[in-house]
DNA sequence: GCAGATTGCTTGCAAACGCAAGCTTTTTGC
DNA sequence: GCAAAAAGCTTGCGTTTGCAAGCAATCTGC
């Protein structure tokens, strides 16, 4: 009735909604950000320029550009983040992570391994780790830019 | 830097809102429904006595209690999901599919299916999703009821 | 060079969700 | 048995999000 890749994209579904449930808690309670906000600062840091324009981050971050400039504004407010102009094209507005920013980002990053750890380390062996993450580059090829 | 651990949830996380985005976009155009609706009529055929309560069903799908009596009220309007009462338990309200939420699932099923066939069929080996669920079910032990 | 199309961003509006409070029913402790 | 605690559900309120519309800047075709 149900097949194997149905059954694996349910499952898939499944653990990445504990997984995230789980960090949205810790991530609000220990450093007062979202997943949302965790991800962004995180496509900051990895872009290549260290900074993204709202379109590009609303492509990367699969929610709409608007949901960017709402997202951005607050984290504006308490320093996370700094608007920035082009030189060339004046409408854009680039995104760029302030010095306080990139230090809630790095604490953030440390939990966020924390529970990839635990998520990972226990259950599996390395082997089977390294094996899983290439085929999830696989899986990945021509989603455009992404973050591993 | 960033361990393998890390590396493997971020992909993860990307794989599964890829897709995920992508089965919204099919899912609302096509039948309808939102994941969640589906998930939710998903979650009400694999349980063992094909209805289940409003917390239960809160627990599974990672979602306030509030949002289910939210979600169910427009599916109960169109028709897709009954209310029954408890004979023992004057509290319980269980959420059970009608004949035409069976059906609208068993349509819906068949576009989630396709998709998944379309993200692992062309990139991965047969033998290579087999291992990969078996890892993921022993991911999900000990995190309760699952869909799969 | 200029009118029209396109792109980037923001804002109004509505839908979806969580939290806290409140109500009803059941269970627990004695 | 009965008062207190707990469980299940719903509702009010605030937050987050997407879509569509609108505005400003840039690009395109001629």
């Amino acid at each position: 009735m149900t097949d194997t890749h149905t059954t694996l994209a349910l499952r898939l579904l499944q653990v990445t909604d504990d997984f995230r449930a789980g960090l949205s808690g810790e991530l609000s309670a220990v450093h007062g950000i979202s997943v949302n906000e965790f991800l962004l600062l995180l496509h900051l840091e990895r872009s290549a320029a260290k900074r993204l324009s709202r379109v590009d981050l609303a492509k990367r971050m699969h929610v709409s550009a608007s949901t960017i400039t709402r997202m951005a504004a607050p984290m504006e407010k308490i320093g996370l983040v700094d608007r920035a102009a082009d030189a060339r094209d004046a409408r854009l507005v680039f995104v760029v992570a302030t010095e306080a920013g990139r230090k809630r980002l790095s604490e953030a990053l440390a939990t966020f391994s924390k529970r990839a750890g635990y998520l990972f380390g226990d259950r599996w062996e390395d082997q089977e780790v390294d094996r899983f993450a290439s085929m999830l580059r696989r899986l990945m090829a021509g989603s455009g830019d992404s973050l591993a």
